[in-house]
DNA sequence: GCAAAAAGTTAGGCGATACTAACTTATTTG
DNA sequence: CAAATAAGTTAGTATCGCCTAACTTTTTGC
């Protein structure tokens, strides 16, 4: 029965189904909002076979989220990016809300959002937001899209990326991987932290960061998941 | 990919998709834990056609969740009466933790738990629990499992069955029906209030009843719907 | 600038869950 | 107790979202 379908999806939203609304994430965040997405990557992102993601994007496209042209990925439309949001505004505002009423580490508050962003009515997403008090960024220092569907879109540096001797915050870090995110913890690289760039290897080596006191050596791969806003440096060097 | 289906439901469950756990919801009410469901019966608890159920419930008996023998209906194995009772248990406990720790009037509580018992994980369930107080009953008085799947499943007497005169405690209420759960707030009828039934017209007529210092009148259809603890009569007559 | 490699698509299927229409079994009732 | 009615089932189909295998298009690299 269709109807009860129907009924059970979301009143005020345009009842799009979980795996929709989870292609429509991944397509936002491999083209960071404007962007185009390839199939392949669209695919790996949610582990689907590429095949699959042909067909999908197919349907996606008649219904006017996306824009897509054979053999050519595919970009978000305006529905696209406005559902996309609204997504990522739920995941986020319950990822927040799970850290922030429940206790939960921030290394668990991902996947278990990542389950209840397709169940959470709106209602409901404005509710935890105004307890914790409408809060701009969830855990791993992610942007909380606005209810009209405004974001964050700056830019940021990964530690990866920055000079040896730059200083800077740390604004956000990766947060699917909870072994990763417990590690961060560990070495205190979390949202908010002051890091500079002490030395970093040749070929890929280790990078030396100071974070507040301690000076400790991160791997390429894991610093690049870190991101940073820059510091003017008060020594006067630059960054 | 069947992988992806899989690490997408829950650890630790046997991994029930949404409709199976609401066709063992459906089963569990209307067998009261222990007795049998006729096929139409669940069809029509669920909206959903007839010959849908039969498939369905060909499934779930292969399944070893329920017993089943065709033309007469179902009947909860023990494992099905478990999977039944830990939904439940979700359900009663999201619908409590949003009516306290949110804000959520009586009356929607129930549709948004709908969804969200099928998204929750045990560990966010234990944590809602826990953060208010580990409640016995939900918003509607309804008694919440134990972890090990215990329930109280004692029957009480409806407004409607009290004999005149009969007074006691009103401990549950219906809870599907949002605008008749806004009527019964309005008239105080909640659960924990004292309630005597003063009068019943014949012919299915309706029912008064005092709630307070009030005096009331009901139809017996809505009578039905609250459920009454008896209480000895401080003046001796008899419920 | 063409052949090999990479990326993407189509074709054909499958499992869940639902539907309608037609049929069978059970129950009720005169 | 037989006919009428109610309850339940089977058969055949649809949709969604996924798969693998085989094919096509695009890109890359000499």
């Amino acid at each position: 029965m269709s109807a009860a379908r129907e009924e059970s999806r979301l009143a005020g939203r345009e009842a799009l189904t979980a795996p929709v609304e989870d292609y429509l994430k991944a397509i936002y965040a491999i083209g960071k909002g404007t962007g185009a997405a390839a199939t392949n990557e669209i695919a790996q992102r949610l582990a689907l076979a590429p095949a699959s993601v042909s067909g999908m994007v197919r349907r996606l496209a008649e219904q006017g989220l996306l824009a897509y042209e054979r053999y050519h990925g595919v970009k978000l439309t305006e529905s696209g990016r406005r559902a996309a949001l609204r997504t990522l505004r739920r995941h986020r505002i319950i990822e927040a809300y799970l850290a922030e009423a429940l206790g939960y580490p921030w290394d668990r508050v991902h996947q278990e959002a990542e389950r209840l962003e397709h169940a959470a009515s709106d209602e409901l997403v404005d509710r935890m937001a105004a307890t914790i008090g409408e809060p701009e960024v969830d855990p791993h220092g992610a942007p909380i899209p606005t209810r009209d569907g405004a974001v964050d879109e700056t830019e940021y540096r990964s530690l990866a990326d920055m000079n040896v001797g730059a200083a800077g915050s740390v604004v956000r870090v990766a947060d699917e991987d909870p072994e990763m995110l417990r590690y961060l913890a560990e070495l205190a690289i979390v949202p908010g932290k002051r890091v500079t760039v002490k030395a970093r290897a040749p070929y890929d080596g280790p990078i030396t960061v100071s974070v507040g006191r301690q000076e400790l050596s991160i791997g390429p791969a894991l610093a690049a998941q870190v991101l940073v806003a820059p510091i003017a440096d008060r020594a006067g060097k630059r960054g």
